[in-house]
DNA sequence: GCCCAGGGCTATG
DNA sequence: CATAGCCATGGG
């Protein structure tokens, strides 16, 4: 197994954080699945052990690319996310395969992680080539174009989102994201939601965890819960506004404000 | 703005 | 153990 050294990274709460489905641990190694690779790691301190994928992939995939303590000295606003930041430091965004996040937040929709995560390596098992890595066997993530069975898409268990996958699956072509990738936030959001299941929400989660902007600040029930109880006097508010005062308040960095206060506030009850 | 979608989760019987 | 009610997001 090789290694490298990582600076301000927590594998752990990267990893265990909510923005991404398709992970085990299994007797201390995290087993990672994205598209066509399967990364097996574990963290001890500063270094980062991993196999199965290249230097440059690891890299990539956990962003040790972004200088985290200026991010978070960015986004440092306030004695909450203060406590978020120091409780989980070292979480980072990581940087999705755009295909497998849209369909992934597609199955979001009205559901709870386990089940998204369910729905996920069903997809991966009905349409995907399988794949092992030591006793760890596993599927990988079907590619564009391949998930083209509605039927075999129902049986994996999403319900009514079957025919928002189908139709995503002939709509969003590897030519759909080099597209998305050359536009600026806006315009890309608006190409997103024109996908049916893609409302305001999965479009932000899609651009933030794929996409690179991380000014993105999708707001689902917990965000909603957390902001408006914190910085709204518990005052009812819409998301646009909250959305607003995200920009304003945490800046361009706002996405990683919102993914430390998502996981502090789910487990810390605040 | 209200209701519905399908299935997993949680509390209760 | 079985069952009912709850959850969370987009579409109509």
């Amino acid at each position: 197994m090789r290694s490298i050294k990582v600076g301000d990274f927590d594998l752990k709460s990267t990893v265990e954080c909510g923005q991404f489905f398709r992970w085990n641990l299994i007797e201390g190694h995290y087993y990672i699945n994205s598209r066509d690779s399967i990364i097996k790691c574990r963290q001890e301190k500063d270094e980062l052990f991993f196999e199965g994928v290249s230097e440059v992939f690891v890299r990539r995939f956990f962003r040790l690319d972004d200088d985290l303590k200026t991010i978070t000295r960015s986004i440092n606003k306030d004695k909450l996310i203060g406590e978020a930041i120091r409780e989980y430091y070292g979480l980072r965004l990581l940087r999705q395969d755009p295909w497998e996040c849209l369909i992934s937040y597609i199955c979001s929709a009205a559901a709870n992680i386990p089940k998204i995560k369910m729905n996920v390596d069903k997809l991966s098992e009905h349409f995907g080539r399988p794949v092992s890595c030591d006793c760890y066997d596993s599927h990988h993530f079907p590619h564009p174009g391949r998930i083209d069975d509605l039927k075999k898409i129902s049986a994996c268990k999403v319900g009514f989102r079957a025919g928002y996958i189908h139709n995503a699956n002939k709509v969003a072509t590897e030519n759909f994201f080099i597209k998305l990738k050359s536009l600026p936030y806006a315009e890309a959001k608006k190409e997103l939601i024109k996908l049916e299941g893609v409302g305001e929400k999965i479009a932000d989660c899609i651009l933030l965890f794929s996409l690179e902007h991380m000014d993105a600040f999708p707001i689902d029930t917990w965000i909603r819960k957390v902001m408006i109880k914190h910085y709204f006097k518990g005052r009812k508010i819409s998301d646009a506004k909250i959305r607003d005062f995200a920009a304003s308040y945490f800046g361009k960095y706002a996405g990683y404000a919102q993914q430390y206060l998502y996981y502090y506030s789910r487990l810390n009850n605040v």
